[in-house]
DNA sequence: CTCAAAAATGTGTGCGCACACGCAAATTTT
DNA sequence: AAAATTTGCGTGTGCGCACACATTTTTGAG
C-alpha cells in the first residue's frame, strides 16, 4: 500500500517550499532554472500525480459553459443530445462546471446568430454547439477564438477552424456500414435503393456522405452484383404521395429488394410500402426513435444504425470539463461508435441512453 | 446563477452549528429530535447536495478493493477484463479506492481457494471476482457476507447468494442474436449449424444457453424455414481433425449455409473450412480477438458478437466505487450490451478496448 | 559601494467537508 | 443534594491544493 505523493513531499525532497513546487507545476514562472529542473526531477522520481479532487476544490472557480442547441421539444434527435448534455452537466456540477443550455430555432439562421451574440455577450468560459449554418457558425467560431473561449462543436464538422474538439457522426462510414448490412441479406442481381427523405437534399452534406460511403462499399468488392438506385423524395409527410412514390418505385423496379433510408425516417417508408413488397424488401435505417423501434420489434425494419446522440452531448461537455478543470489534452476529432441495432439487442442500447456512466 | 449550498449555509439558516448539521446528515445521532427535523427541513428547502469532491477529500480513508482474477497473461479474455479493472482503478484512485489485483490459476480450484483465503485474511473493504468454481466461490461469498464485505461478481452468476451486484453476459440472448444475424443472410430451406468447439460442452452452461437462445429465435417465428443442426467438437486444436470434421459436415449436409460458432473459436473454423464452402457458408462468431479480427477484415467471418469484457471489469470496480464512496444504490444484475461487429464498425469498438492481445 | 527595483522563494489562507475533541446542560446515580 | 454520567451541541483541525501576499535574494544602475 503505497501512500500517495503530495506537493509537500516534493517540496521536502527538493529542498524548496510548496509554493515553488506549485509554480513549477503550473508553469507560472518566477523560478530559477536549476531549481525548476530539480523540482521536475523529483516529481518524476516520486511519480507525483496531482490529486484532482483537492485541485478542483481549491481552484474554486465556477466555469460557465453555454450550450447552444436546437430546441429539444421540437426534434427527438436534438432532444437526446440535450439529454446527454444535461446528464454530463449533472456529473460535473460538483467540479465547478456550470452548464447553461440556450436554444435556437432549428430552421432559422438568424435566430442562431441572435443567440450567438447573446452568448458572446455573456462571456462564458466554454462553448458547445452544432455549427448548423455555415456563415453564422463561422462568425461564432472566429469570435470565440479571438476571445480565447474554447469551443466544442458537435454533430456537424466545419472546415478551416480549430475548435477544441469535434464530436460527431461519421456519415461516410455509416453509409458503408448500411451497405454491408443490406448486402448480407441480398442475392446476386438484386437492386437496392438509397432513399433520401429530406427537404433540400442537395445541401445536406451528411446525406451525400452516406451515399458516397454506401456506393464505395459495393465499388470496393461488395459480395454481390447489385444495382444501386438513388432517390430523393421531399413530400414524405404526405402519406398519400409517399405511397404513390413507393408504389411507382417497386413496380418499375421489380428486382428492388433493399432500401437504405439515409435518416431517421425509415418508419415513414414502412407505413407506406405496398403490401406486396412488405417483407420482400429489406430496410436499413437510422436512429432509435420510437416509431422506428416499433417497426424494428415487428420485424419490418431489419437494422437500425445508431450513433448514440446522448453520448454526443455527453462527451461534448465532458471534453470541456477535461480541458478546463482537469487541464488534460483532448482528442481533436472523436467519432461516435456505429452501433448496429436489431430487435434482439436494442434493449441494452436504450438503457444506455438513460443511465450513463460517469467515468472520469 | 445559483451558488451552491454548503453545510455552513444550512447551519446558519437552521440556527445550529456545522457540527450538528454534519451529525444529522450522517445519521450519527446525538441530535435532539426537533433540531434534526429542523435541519432536515432546511436541507430540503435549500436543496443541499453534498459536494463529493470535498467529501471524498476530507474522508481521507483509502478503501482497499481486492480483485481476484485468472492470470491475465494466459488468457486474452481475462486479460481484457483485467484491463477494464485497471482502467477503472486509475479512474477512482483519487477518490480513495485502492484496487489490488490477485491472480489464480484458471484451471485449479484449489488455487482459487488458497487465494480466497489469503484475500479474506487481508480484510479488504470490497471484493471483485468471477465465481468460477462452485464450492470455492460459495465459501468465499458466504465468508464475505459474514464479515460484511461487499462483493461484486462478474462473468458467471451463482445461485442463492446475494452479492452487491452481478455483471455479466447474457448468453441466452446472444444466442437469439446470433440466430437473427444468420437468418438475415439465409433463404428458405437452408440449414444452419450450432457449433461448440469446447472440451466438455455438457458442463458449459453458457454454451447451452446460447443454443437455447438460438433455437428459440427460429421457434418463435424466424423469417425462414431453416433446419438447425448442433455439433460439438473437442479436438479443435488439431487442424487435420477439424478439417476432416468440417469436410464431413459440409458434404453430408449440402444445404448447410450458416455456422454459429458459440465461442471465440470462429477463426479455427475458417482455417479448416473446405475451399468449396468458403464464402458459401456464413459465419457468426464471438469476441474481438485478433485471429477473428483478421478474418472479419477478409470477409470470411460475417459477424462477431461482442460483450465487451473490458467493460465488465470496468463496471465491476465502478459499482464498488459507487457503493463505498458515493454510497449510491447499484443495480443488482447488469448485463453487458450485445455489440454487433462487422468490418465497417470494428474500429470504434477496438478503441474502446484499449489493448488486445494475441489470441489463444 | 549603495540602494531601489526585480526576481526568486516562503508563508498563510481557504475551498467544503468529516470527524475528534471539549464544554455545558440535562439526566441519572449515590 | 452532590457527584457521576449522559446527551446535545459547538469548535477546531486537516485532507491536498491554488493562489495571494510577505519576505528574502539577486541584479543592475548610478
Amino acid at each position: 500500500m503505497k501512500k500517495r505523493v503530495r506537493i509537500k513531499d516534493i517540496a521536502n525532497r527538493a529542498g524548496v517550499s510548496t509554493g515553488t513546487v506549485d509554480r513549477v507545476l503550473h508553469n507560472r514562472g518566477s523560478v530559477a532554472p536549476e531549481v525548476k529542473k530539480k523540482v521536475l526531477q523529483v516529481v518524476d522520481e516520486l511519480g507525483y500525480e496531482r490529486n484532482r479532487l483537492a485541485s478542483a476544490l481549491a481552484y474554486n472557480k465556477a466555469f460557465r459553459i453555454l450550450a447552444l442547441l436546437p430546441e429539444p421539444e421540437k426534434d427527438s434527435y436534438w432532444k437526446q443530445i440535450h439529454n446527454g448534455v444535461q446528464k454530463a452537466a449533472k456529473a460535473v456540477k460538483h467540479y465547478g462546471l456550470l452548464v447553461e443550455p440556450m436554444y435556437f430555432d432549428l430552421f432559422q439562421p438568424q435566430d442562431f446568430h441572435a443567440k450567438a451574440q447573446q452568448l458572446i455577450a455573456a462571456q462564458p468560459d466554454g462553448l458547445l454547439f452544432p455549427p448548423m449554418f455555415y456563415e453564422e457558425a463561422k462568425w461564432l467560431l472566429d469570435t470565440c477564438q479571438q476571445q480565447n473561449i474554447p469551443q466544442v462543436i458537435i454533430n456537424t464538422s466545419i472546415e478551416g477552424n480549430h475548435p477544441l474538439c469535434y464530436i460527431g457522426q461519421d456519415s461516410y462510414q455509416s453509409g458503408v456500414l448500411g451497405a454491408r448490412l443490406l448486402d448480407f441479406g441480398l442475392t446476386d442481381g438484386q437492386m437496392v435503393c438509397i432513399l433520401n427523405l429530406e427537404v433540400g437534399t442537395k445541401a445536406a452534406h451528411h446525406l451525400l456522405d452516406k451515399e458516397k460511403g454506401f456506393r464505395s462499399y459495393f465499388a470496393n468488392g461488395g459480395n454481390k452484383e447489385v444495382d444501386i438506385l438513388r432517390k430523393d423524395f421531399e413530400a414524405f409527410n404526405d402519406p398519400a404521395k409517399l405511397s404513390e412514390f413507393l408504389q411507382n418505385l417497386t413496380t418499375s423496379h421489380p428486382r428492388l429488394s433493399g432500401i437504405f433510408v439515409t435518416n431517421s425516417r425509415a418508419h415513414k417508408v414502412i407505413n407506406c410500402l405496398p403490401e406486396a413488397s412488405a417483407g420482400e424488401i429489406k430496410i436499413v435505417g437510422f436512429d432509435l426513435i420510437e416509431s422506428n423501434l416499433r417497426y424494428l420489434q415487428e420485424d419490418k425494419i431489419n437494422f437500425l444504425i445508431n450513433q448514440n446522440p446522448v453520448e454526443q452531448g455527453y462527451l461534448g461537455i465532458i471534453n470541456l470539463f477535461k480541458h478546463l478543470v482537469l487541464k488534460e489534452e483532448v482528442e481533436r476529432t472523436q467519432y461516435l461508435p456505429l452501433d448496429i441495432i436489431v430487435k434482439e439487442n436494442v434493449e441494452y442500447y436504450l438503457r444506455k441512453q438513460l443511465t450513463f456512466e460517469m467515468a472520469l
